[in-house]
DNA sequence: GATCTATATTCCGTTAAAGGAATGTAGTTG
DNA sequence: CAACTACATTCCTTTAACGGAATATAGATC
C-alpha cells in the first residue's frame, strides 16, 4: 500500500475517529454508531472504505461484524508510523478524547447487566461485547 | 488547524512530494517543476492549496516565488508530528528518494556556472538559487 | 515602455467522495 | 418459516478535487 493511500484513508474525520477507536481494540459496527453518534450508513460506508484499502479487517460474529486493525505483523512501516502519529495527535484533541471516554464507559457497561441499555436493544439481549 | 485538514493536505502524491522537498529547505516554483517533472499549473495549484491551508508560506524574490514550510515555532504539534512521520516514511520510498537525489544535484548545480543549464534559461541568467 | 519571465488564475470537463433514503441480505430467534 | 437484528449495498444528489488550456499579472530587462 502506498503512503498516499494511507493519507487518503486518514483525510476524513469520521474515519480518523474510527481508526482511533480501533487502536484500543476491535469493535462492532453498533458500538461505533453509539460511540460516534453517526448514522449506520455513514459508519458502514467508512468502514467499507477502510476495509477495501486494507486498513481494517472484518469478521462476522453472529449478527455482528467485528472490525479491527490488521495484526501488527501485517502492518507496513508506513502504517505503523502513521497510526502511532495519530494516537499521539489524538491524545490532545477534544473529540478523540471524548470518543475514548465513551469507549471506557462502554467497556464497563459491557458487563452483562448493562448490555441492553448500552446497545439499545431494550430487551436484555446479548450483544457483541 | 484541525488534524483532518493536515491529512487532507497530505492525501495527494504531488503535495506529498512538495512537502517532502520543503523539509530540506525553501524552494521556488521553477525548481519544483524540474524536480517533479510536473506542469507549471499542477505545481502552482498544489502550492496554492497548501498555502491556503497554512502548510506553506510564500514570499516573492524578484520574479520567483519562494515557498517554505512555516517556521518551526509556528508549527502545531500535529503538524510537527506529521512532518516527522512523512520524513521517516519517505526515507524508504523510491519516488521520494529520487526527488531528494535530484535536489542534491540541484544544490550543487546552483553554483553560478551551472545555473543557466539547471534552470533552462539558456542565457546564463541569475536564478532564484 | 515594450518585452520577457515566472507564476497565478480562470474556465472547463472529468472524476471521486460524501451522505441520506430506501432496499437487500446474512444470520438469529421464536 | 416468519419475524427480527445487524449490517451492507444501491440509487441519488451535492460538492470538491484534479488537471489541462488559455489567459492574466507582477516584476525584471532591454
Amino acid at each position: 500500500m502506498k503512503l498516499v493511500q494511507i493519507y487518503q484513508c486518514l483525510c476524513d474525520e469520521t474515519r480518523l475517529r474510527l481508526l482511533h477507536l480501533l487502536l484500543q481494540g476491535p469493535l462492532c459496527v453498533c458500538h461505533f454508531q453509539s460511540l460516534l453518534g453517526e448514522s449506520q450508513v455513514k459508519i458502514s460506508k467508512h468502514l467499507g472504505y477502510l476495509k477495501t484499502r486494507g486498513l481494517v479487517t472484518a469478521s462476522r460474529s453472529g449478527n455482528w461484524m467485528i472490525y479491527a486493525l490488521p495484526p501488527e505483523k501485517a502492518r507496513s512501516a508506513e502504517l505503523k508510523a502513521n497510526l502511532a502519529c495519530l494516537q499521539d495527535c489524538a491524545a490532545e484533541n477534544a473529540v478523540f478524547k471524548r470518543d475514548l471516554a465513551r469507549l471506557k464507559k462502554l467497556d464497563l457497561a459491557c458487563a452483562p447487566a448493562q448490555v441492553a441499555e448500552v446497545c439499545g436493544t431494550g430487551k436484555g439481549k446479548a450483544c457483541c461485547c
